[in-house]
RNA sequence: GCCCCCGUAGCUCAAUGGACAGAGCAACUGCCUUCUAAGCAGGAGGUUGUGGGUUCGAAUCCCGCCGGGGGCGCCA
């Protein structure tokens, strides 16, 4: 936001050092820690060590020769225009700015650019977020939910950032998995059909649990209940073989479970206001991956060893020439034909490339697959596909309960259903105590609005590579570092607003100059929110959420301060009011901005 | 055996080469006849698992060790 005051100060810099002959190095500009003024800094460490190394000054201590060198330099700068004064200290420069004009110019620059405050400059680049594949015939926990707001948001600061971005889901609608649901279903169930989005994706998850039970081997099986296994064993191969064979009841069935699941997977996506762009499906890349196989065995890549019973392989290491094991050796095919996990990613990543043009093909998938993605794109590399180097594994850590790993087998799952009525439910309760004023029917949407709000934020404010051990009660907090947190003080702004018939919209409150002593909170509010053009920066290029996540909570946590300390409405002075409503505006206004970024919606009452 | 991730306050997490390692929760002290107390203000809490190394400077980078988790030929 004040390129320009810095670049002018950069080339001072740069001019005096080249002057004195004094080896400057890069400079990095940082915003100084103290609270209390604006302002940018950069340090002289680096400079220092250079000299040193030169010869120049060699007893002086660095941090000591750093000072010097940050006095000489303030000495040569002189006035520049919006800059009040600069100062070294303990080896930095720090550069403040003139406070009437740094306040005017962030909250009129926000107020101006309202939802797009914080924009990125149209990038070139095309990237690809990959996310929500979960599997069908089961249902959807608290697992996919993290990746789903995960990929949601990463989806959200990457195309805020500036890129063009397409958002892709890939459910996994066959496998064994699959299979395994539809065999006991058409062994025992059939005909049989719950009522309800939910209440039917949720069964099929029951029937996963029950089949898996009969299919286990079990500790002194007699053996009769041996051979019955082994016959079930028999009867989910040959379905597999059926479905892979296009059998047409098999297909039938398939078509039906699975567009159960989709169902209950597009109601809940629509609940966390996720529009998927493209949808991919692994059954829609199972033929082409066969053929790709084929390419690989010709050009001698993959080895066919299906003529002994065994599968297709791929000895990544060995064609490498590694000595140590890395990328392993990869099963493409089955010995029977068909297709795994790895061989479906191979075609995904061509039809993603060259059907959509991508130019960057970001995967968000748990860190257990870490391998699975290394051999994949490792096998695409080898195998000549030029974008290979184009995809990205995003692996962030999984969920798991107190008790242990989520089981579907078991039956062991938070379901997100269920934690999101659970939420509503919370929210509601709290306010029945503290919302006397909102109608009963607007209760219930920002409820789950607020109840959303928490669950989102705890699994925001986590850094992608840790895992998460799912608390309900700490995901579900409403005080202190959550997201209700940040949503009341979007509240808090808007009821100032409502009360001053002042919208953020119609933010035509009149000119204001900020030429009265500002608070140190309305300085730390202004601080905050001049931050956020260059956190979505970083958050987007770091594929960090956490980091707007962390952000949102220091910005809504000033305004709290602000709120409690400053008084707007009662203020006598009408200049010093009038500025202290366009800031409260222009504050509503970046906190909406970074919440929306993270998925998390921001309502007028709570 | 090989590879990946994690280890920071009692607990959950920030800080990714720079200024005194910061928040929340829990516990403690204050603040609602004043724009919503889902809030604010305050004190307390640390040998950053451990031993070396690189650097002017290391929680951060490199090597070793300890502890926890995950992955490793026909699951996804």
């Amino acid at each position: 936001m004040f390129q320009k005051e810095q670049q002018l100060i950069e080339d001072k810099i740069k001019e005096f050092c080249q002057a004195n002959d004094i080896a400057l190095a890069e400079l990095k500009w940082q915003s100084i820690p103290f609270a209390g003024e604006w302002g940018f800094s950069t340090s002289f460490f680096q400079t220092a060590a250079n000299e040193a190394k030169r010869g120049k000054g060699a007893q002086v201590p660095v941090p000591q020769k750093a000072q010097e060198i940050a006095k000489q330099v303030r000495g040569q700068i002189g006035s520049v225009e919006g800059i009040g004064h600069i100062e070294a200290v303990k080896g930095y420069l720090n550069v403040y700015f003139k406070t009437s004009d740094y306040a005017r110019r962030v909250v009129d620059e926000t107020l101006a650019s309202g939802a797009d405050f914080g924009r990125g400059a149209p990038k070139a680049e095309t990237v690809m977020v990959e996310y929500a594949q979960p599997n069908t015939h089961h249902s959807f926990h608290i697992g996919h939910a993290r990746n789903t707001i995960l990929g949601e948001s990463l989806a959200r600061l990457v195309e805020f950032a500036g890129f063009k971005t397409i958002r892709a889901s890939y459910p996994g609608d066959l496998g064994l998995g699959v299979i395994t649901v539809m065999w006991i279903y058409d062994k025992f169930y059939k005909g049989q059909e719950p009522e309800g989005v939910h209440e039917r994706g949720q069964w099929l998850l029951k029937l996963y649990a029950e089949a898996t039970a009969m299919l286990e081997k079990k500790e002194n099986e007699t053996p009769e209940e041996t051979a019955k296994r082994e016959g079930y064993e028999a009867e989910r191969r040959e379905m597999y073989r059926k479905w892979d064979a296009g059998d047409p009841s098999v297909r039938e069935l398939w078509k039906t479970t699975r567009d159960w699941s989709l169902e209950e997977l597009r109601d809940i996506l629509a609940m966390l206001d996720v529009n998927i762009d493209v949808w991919f499906y692994e059954s829609e890349v199972d033929e082409p991956s066969k053929s790709i196989v084929d390419e690989l065995i010709q050009k001698g890549i993959a080895e066919d060893e299906r003529a002994d019973g065994g599968p297709v392989i791929v000895k990544i290491d060995e064609k490498l020439g590694l000595a140590k094991e890395k990328y392993r050796t990869a099963v493409v095919l089955r010995n029977d034909g068909t297709s795994l996990y790895l061989t479906k990613d191979l075609a995904l990543a061509k039809v993603k490339f060259e059907q959509y043009h991508v130019d960057r093909s970001i995967y968000v998938v748990d860190f257990r697959q870490s391998l699975h993605f290394q051999q994949a794109f490792k096998i695409l590399e080898m195998w000549g596909f030029p974008q290979a180097e184009k995809c990205y594994h995003l692996s962030y850590g999984y969920v798991t309960l107190p008790e242990g790993a989520m089981s579907a087998r078991r039956g062991r799952v938070a379901l997100f259903k269920e934690v999101y009525a659970e939420a509503a439910r919370r929210v509601l309760a709290v306010e029945a105590e503290k919302s006397g004023n909102i109608p009963a029917g607007e209760r219930e949407k920002i409820a789950s609005q607020i109840g959303l709000g928490a669950l989102v934020y705890s699994m925001l404010s986590v850094d992608n590579n840790k895992d998460i051990v799912f608390n309900i009660d700490e995901a579900l907090s409403f005080d202190g570092r959550t997201g209700p947190y940040i949503q009341n003080a979007h509240v808090r702004a808007n009821s100032i607003l409502k009360k001053s018939n002042v919208t953020s919209q119609t933010s035509d409150v009149g000119r204001s100059t900020f030429d009265y002593d500002l608070t140190k909170q309305e300085i730390e509010l202004i601080e905050q929110m001049s931050q956020f053009p260059q956190k979505v920066q970083q958050a987007a290029e770091e594929y960090r959420p956490l980091v707007m996540a962390a952000y949102a909570y220091e910005l809504a946590n000033a305004f709290h301060s602000f709120y409690h300390a400053v008084p707007v409405l009662q203020t006598g002075d009408e200049n010093v009011k009038t500025a202290r409503l366009r800031l409260v505006a222009a504050a509503k206004q970046v906190i909406a901005n970074a919440l929306r970024l993270l998925d998390i919606q921001a309502p007028d009452v709570m």
